[in-house]
DNA sequence: TGTAATCGTTCAGAGTTGTAATCGTTCTGG
DNA sequence: CCAGAACGATTACAACTCTGAACGATTACA
């Protein structure tokens, strides 16, 4: 909206949080990956071994959904599914030697996000806007690295 | 993502923002309004009396998809449209009586959002994380009151 | 043993978004 | 003054994504 002068932080943090995700978006493209992918493939490294479902209820995403993320991840071997041994009903999601060169090519795409995003800000100035949003984050219940609204960054 | 220690100021904007998003989004509907409708409302409240293309091309967004926003909010009539006198081609939208009010109510919705948002932060603190998003947005050329990825909060 | 619950998957339906064609109006050039 | 191009708004259409229900396979429990 335009009618707030000044706009609240509230409107500034959605505009530019919008804009954050719109670039970098932008730039995983180049990797042939969209941001839920990448999103999941952090996770799936984080914690290996979990099932689909369990997945699905940390990122909020019905189960349905992850279907075919997890495809086009497993289509490109970056993950790799398997049947656990003792309930043949869960696949075991596991990282790949390639899912892991990927997530360090993702990595280096995210600094550069960052520093292209933050350029006009100093070291300090960064580190107090991390320490801000990172309150506002904890104190609104979002779970760090794990991006609400599904798209999981 | 959740692979990054600790995550970047640019995952940290955009998981920040799109909450914001949603919460606001959870908010105006109380008012059976949805975020487009709210951004284009104040846009029209900013700037009365531009034509619909206009518009469309200050949002970013297709003509196309302008027209049942405008129909949504005119049935409503909270905006009108008027025949432009000298080129009838063109429609001038302005808001009317009922959307001022409108406009009021969401004012005190935002304002109420911004506070339960930032209830972490101080008076002082809220300033700085204004004053460095607002660096942040001007800085990567966000026109000030209007939210990028079309969804114009 | 057999019934209910769980996991992953698939499918159909709804909702959204962008592109292209349509209609009325206005501008341009002879 | 008239014919055709240009323009704004609208509508129609197609592509896409997400949600929710249903299904087969497997397991847990009574």
């Amino acid at each position: 909206m335009a009618l707030e002068n000044p706009p609240g932080s509230a409107f500034l943090l959605a505009a530019v949080g919008a804009h954050a995700a719109a670039r970098f978006a932008a730039r995983v493209s180049a990797l042939d990956l969209t941001p839920p992918q990448v999103g999941l493939l952090g996770l799936i490294a984080a914690s290996p071994g979990q099932s689909q479902q369990a997945l699905a209820g940390v990122l909020g995403m019905p189960p349905s959904r992850l279907v075919g993320l997890v495809d086009a991840l497993a289509d490109r071997g970056l993950v790799e599914r398997r049947r656990n041994r003792t309930d043949r009903r869960l696949y075991e999601l596991h990282i790949t030697e390639e899912g892991t060169e990927m997530l360090a090519r993702i990595a280096k795409v995210g600094r550069e996000h960052d520093d292209a995003l933050c350029r006009s800000l100093d070291a300090a100035e960064r580190e107090t806007l991390r320490a801000l949003l990172s309150r506002i984050a904890a104190d609104q219940g979002l779970r760090p690295g794990i991006h609400p609204g599904y798209r999981s960054v």
